[in-house]
RNA sequence: GGUUCCGUCGUCUAGUGGUCUAGGACGUCUGGUUCUCAUCCAGAAAAUCGCGGGUUCGACUCCCGCCGGAAUCACCA
């Protein structure tokens, strides 16, 4: 069966990893049943609207891969993808409810309606609009709202995640379909859109469980036949019990792509939080998961999140993109995160630096602090020196010594590659009778002045000499 | 308060009546990889399967009750 799925935020803001998996298992859904993914602004708030914020989605989306077969910029059969630009047909939809008789139009002012609902708080009673509903009905005109006429009954519906399910009729209540503005609430929006639109699965957060069942009875007043109904348990803040949202700090998904995150490894992470294919592997391609995903091994209950995995699963992917698809392919996606000092040097070289440090970053954006002394000298601290575990056992005249052993040897060396370095630096060991520890600490120090280096030889071979013989000398000095 | 959902190592999870003295991953710890940091490799600690009853020869798995947590009860989505 093709899906037709959709992604349907509101455009308020960002997207965060709260809510992105809203976006992520349709779009695996539509992808792996050859259906379609629908985007959809759901702009109908128009106190809540941020400038920006569709772009800022559509950009989200783009960057984790998830493109969409009908929506904003791409257009589609059942334009306009916003339900602002859609105003009219809602209003139209509303109207053939109230001529077979399942809405009315409301004058009940809203102090009116505070009333009753402080009434029934007071009683300990809960507040059911069906209850004051007005005993006569006048002609609806702009200005006024429209409420569904509920019919309390009780409600089974099957929902995929969660399993089978059953409510009384005391949930059921005669919503608002069209707000006094003009413009539908969300309630009554989704649901004449997802049926113009075709939407065959209606994947949304838990939250929206305990409305269902006035969702079902909309259906049915509206000769709808149900889409299949998917519940996302949520995505929990990292401390505490609450799901998270942006108010416990929550972070735009982009946000992670400028701290050097790559969009595989985002992508990764969210979908494994909540839903695995039942076997042990970690590391799943887009491609892989578009075949696998499977809406029977969604979790239901919510799942904390985790940065830390992110993290690994980060560096997981950087070395899994340098290994399999090669050193370009990952240099491409680290242009923005080389520190400042690396302006002015050619990509061959970064692409040299990349290649002997790619496997210690857990983000792209470590690249600024680690690789600083490749571009430039580093600061000569004596102190690192003479206070390093290892050599402060040496007194500084013994670290001169070996300081002018080394570099005379160094200067000897005709070809510099890693191969030869790393023989030239064991024939240094044999000659000086001194332990790696030691003789390797001297030179990494001297060298870079980092708190650590990739492999002496091949830290040395990607300097080369002239820059190492010149940082050598000047330390030699400075002792 | 009403309604609904959820409850296995610190975290993400596997597990659909016996193969579970509960498996994997992250994190933590230990050791190895000629120096550092990381990777990688090996290993360890870590869950009385929320609690209590029942059903059964046998329950993490089925049933009931309880407890705990969450969501929702807007002219927000």
């Amino acid at each position: 069966m093709k899906a037709v799925t959709r992604f349907a935020p509101s455009p308020t803001g960002y997207i965060h990893i709260g809510n992105v998996r809203s976006a992520i298992y349709p779009y695996l859904l539509a992808r792996q049943t050859g259906g379609k993914m629908i985007l959809r602004i759901e702009d109908t708030d128009r106190e809540r609207y941020v400038e920006g914020a569709t772009e800022l989605i559509e950009d989200t989306l783009k960057w984790l891969g998830l493109d969409w077969d009908e929506g904003p910029i791409v257009g589609g059969p059942n334009e306009p993808y916003f339900q602002s630009e859609r105003k009219d047909l809602y209003l139209e939809w509303a109207m053939k409810l109230m001529e077979s008789g399942r809405a009315y139009a409301d004058p009940t002012l809203p102090e009116k309606i505070d009333e009753y609902r402080k009434e029934c708080s007071a009683a300990k009673r809960p507040f059911l609009y069906r209850n004051y509903r007005p005993k006569e009905f006048v002609d609806w005109e702009p200005g006024m709202p429209i409420r569904f006429l509920s019919e309390p009954r009780e409600y089974e519906w099957h929902d995929e995640v969660m399993g089978d399910m059953h409510t009384g009729p005391e949930v059921l209540d005669d919503i608002i379909l069209i707000k006094k503005d003009g413009y539908p609430t969300y309630n009554f929006a989704h649901i004449v859109d997802d049926a113009e639109m075709g939407v065959t699965h209606v994947m949304r957060g838990v939250e929206y469980l305990s409305s269902t069942p006035n969702y079902l009875a909309l259906y049915e007043a509206l000769g709808l036949n149900r889409p299949k109904l998917v519940s996302l348990p949520h995505i929990l803040a990292p401390t505490g019990n609450k799901k998270l949202g942006k108010r416990d700090g929550a972070k735009s998904v982009t946000e992670y792509r400028n701290d050097g995150v790559l969009a595989e490894a985002m992508l990764n992470y969210l979908v494994g939080l909540g839903w695995n294919d039942g076997t042990e592997q970690e590391i799943y391609t887009k491609e892989e998961l578009v075949e696998k995903f499977s809406l029977d091994r969604i979790q239901t209950s919510g799942a904390r999140y985790d940065e830390t995995k992110l993290l690994w699963l980060n560096g997981q992917w950087i070395r899994r993109i340098f290994d399999t698809e090669g050193a370009q392919v990952l240099y491409d996606r680290t242009v923005n995160f080389w520190p400042e000092e690396a302006d002015g040097y050619t990509e061959e070289y970064r692409l040299k630096v990349l290649s002997i440090i790619y496997d210690r970053l857990k983000t792209l954006s470590d690249l600024k602090e680690m690789t600083k002394y490749f571009f430039v000298d580093p600061e000569i601290d004596v102190d690192m020196i003479v206070g390093n575990k290892f050599l402060k056992k040496m007194s500084e005249a013994e670290i001169e010594d070996l300081m002018k052993v080394v570099i005379h040897k160094l200067s000897d060396v005709k070809d510099w590659n890693a191969d030869e370095l790393q023989k030239v630096l064991n024939e240094l060991l044999v000659e000086t009778e001194k332990k790696p520890a030691e003789l390797f600490s001297l030179i990494r120090i001297a060298v870079s002045f980092a708190a650590f280096s990739p492999a002496l030889h091949l830290t040395l071979e990607v300097l080369g000499k002239d820059v190492t013989l010149a940082r050598l000398n000047a330390v030699a000095r400075a002792i």
